[in-house]
DNA sequence: CCTACCGATCGGTAGG
DNA sequence: CCTACCGATCGGTAGG
C-alpha cells in the first residue's frame, strides 16, 4: 500500500486538473472527495491549517470556492478527515508489517527496526502528507474531534509497547518503555522538519542510525 | 536567568492588566514591547501564528487593536522577534551552563546531561513559550526572516557537536554525531507535545531517561 | 499609544 | 457541484 488514504477503491489517483467532467466509465463515488483530501493534506502541511483557505483547497482540486462544503460540512471536518485517513493508513501499515510471517519471529531489536522503518516511511514517503499534518496541526481540532483522533493514536502507539517492553527486559533498552516510546517517536517525528529526500541519507540508513542510537549494544 | 527574553532591563515583569498608565517613576522604555512579546509568545504557542489575531495580542497586553503596530511593523515581524528572543535566551543559557567551572571538567556523558537538562528547561520551564513557538511556527516566516533565524539555530546546535563527537569517539554513542544531533534534539523537542508539569515526571528525571536512552552503557 | 477606519479576504450558505 | 452572495473578521494605517 504505497499511497496513504485510499480506503475504498484502487482507482487512478492522478488525473489532469482543470475541470474534470464525470464520464460514465468513471464512477463518481469518492474520487472527488479523495481529491479534496489529498489537496487539503498537501496544503495543510505546507502552509498550516489556519493559513490555508478552503478556496486554495478547492482550486487545487479543480473546484469552485463553495464546492468543498458539498463534501465536508466545515473546514475543520476536512482537517479531521485528513488526519483520520492518515492515521488509519499508518495503523494498517504497521499492523501488516508486524504480522508478516518473516517478521513475527524476529528478535525484538529487529522488530523495532521494522517499526522504525515503517514509521519513517509513513512520515517521509512521497505524497505522505497526511500524518505530518496530524502531527503538527492537531491543535486546530476542537476537543471532540481531538478525542476522536486520540483513539487512533492510542492504537498506533500501543503497537510499539510489546516490542519496547521486550527490549527493556532483555537489557537492550535502558529506559522504561513508556518514556522510551515518547522519546523515540519524538526523534522520528522530528525528521519531518529536516529530512530531505534529495540528500544523501535514505530511510533505511536513517532507521539503522535510529536503532543504533536507542538500543544498547550487547555481546 | 529564569525568564526568557529580558534583554535589557530586569524591570518588574508582572503588572496589573487593564490600562497601565505611564507614571514618572516608571520608565516607559521597552516594557510595553516586552509585554507584547510575552503575550504574543503565549498566544502563538497556544493557537498558532495564523490563528492568533493582532487584536488578541493587543488585548492580552492591555492595548487597543492598532497599537501593536506602533511597536512592530507587522505581525510576522512580531513573530520573528519572539523567536529571536527565545533563541538568544536559550543560547545564552546553554553557553553559561557549559562554561560553569564545575561543568567544564565533566565527562562527556555528564556534559550531555547538562545540555539535555538545559534544553528541557528552555522548552518546558514555566513561561517559556518563546522557543516552542520557534519550533512549531517557523513555517510562517518569510524566507528572509527564516534565514536570519537560522543563524541563531546553527549557533545553538553547534554547541552540541563537540560533546556528541567526544561521545562518539569514546564509544558511548553508536550513531554519527550529526545524525545523532538531529534525532536527539527531535526526541527532546517533541516533549513540548506531551509533557505535563502537573504529572509525575520532573525535568531532571526526564533528562536522565533521555541520557539512558541515547548513550551506551559501558563498564 | 488610541480612534476610527479601509480594503481585502474568509468560511459558509441558498438555490439551483 | 457551481453561482452569487453575506456577515464577520483581519492586518494595517492616518492622524492625532
Amino acid at each position: 500500500m504505497p499511497e496513504l488514504a485510499s480506503p475504498t477503491s484502487a482507482a487512478p489517483s492522478k488525473r489532469p486538473r482543470g475541470r474534470p467532467r464525470k464520464s460514465v466509465d468513471e464512477r463518481d463515488d469518492g474520487n472527488r472527495r479523495q481529491d479534496l483530501l489529498k489537496a487539503a493534506a498537501q496544503l495543510f502541511r505546507k502552509k498550516g491549517f489556519a493559513a490555508t483557505t478552503t478556496r486554495d483547497i478547492a482550486a487545487a482540486a479543480g473546484m469552485q470556492s463553495g464546492s468543498p462544503f458539498y463534501h465536508f460540512k466545515s473546514k475543520d471536518a476536512l482537517l479531521l478527515a485528513v488526519m483520520e485517513a492518515g492515521m488509519q493508513a499508518a495503523l494498517d501499515r504497521l499492523q501488516t508489517a508486524l504480522q508478516m510471517p518473516s517478521h513475527a519471529s524476529l528478535q525484538p531489536v529487529e522488530q523495532l527496526r521494522v517499526l522504525v522503518r515503517e514509521h519513517f516511511e509513513v512520515l517521509l514517503g512521497p505524497g505522505n502528507d497526511f500524518v505530518p499534518v496530524m502531527l503538527y496541526e492537531s491543535r486546530s481540532l476542537n476537543p471532540r474531534q481531538y478525542k476522536q483522533l486520540q483513539k487512533l493514536i492510542a492504537q498506533y502507539e500501543a503497537l510499539w509497547m510489546p516490542v519496547l517492553l521486550a527490549l527493556e527486559q532483555s537489557g537492550h533498552l535502558r529506559t522504561p518503555a513508556p518514556l522510551a516510546k515518547l522519546l523515540i517517536l519524538g526523534a522520528l517525528n522530528w525528521s519531518v522538519q529536516w529530512f530531505d529526500p534529495h540528500k544523501s541519507v535514505s530511510v533505511a540508513q536513517l532507521s539503522d542510525a535510529a536503532i543504533s542510537l536507542f538500543t544498547q549494544e550487547m555481546e
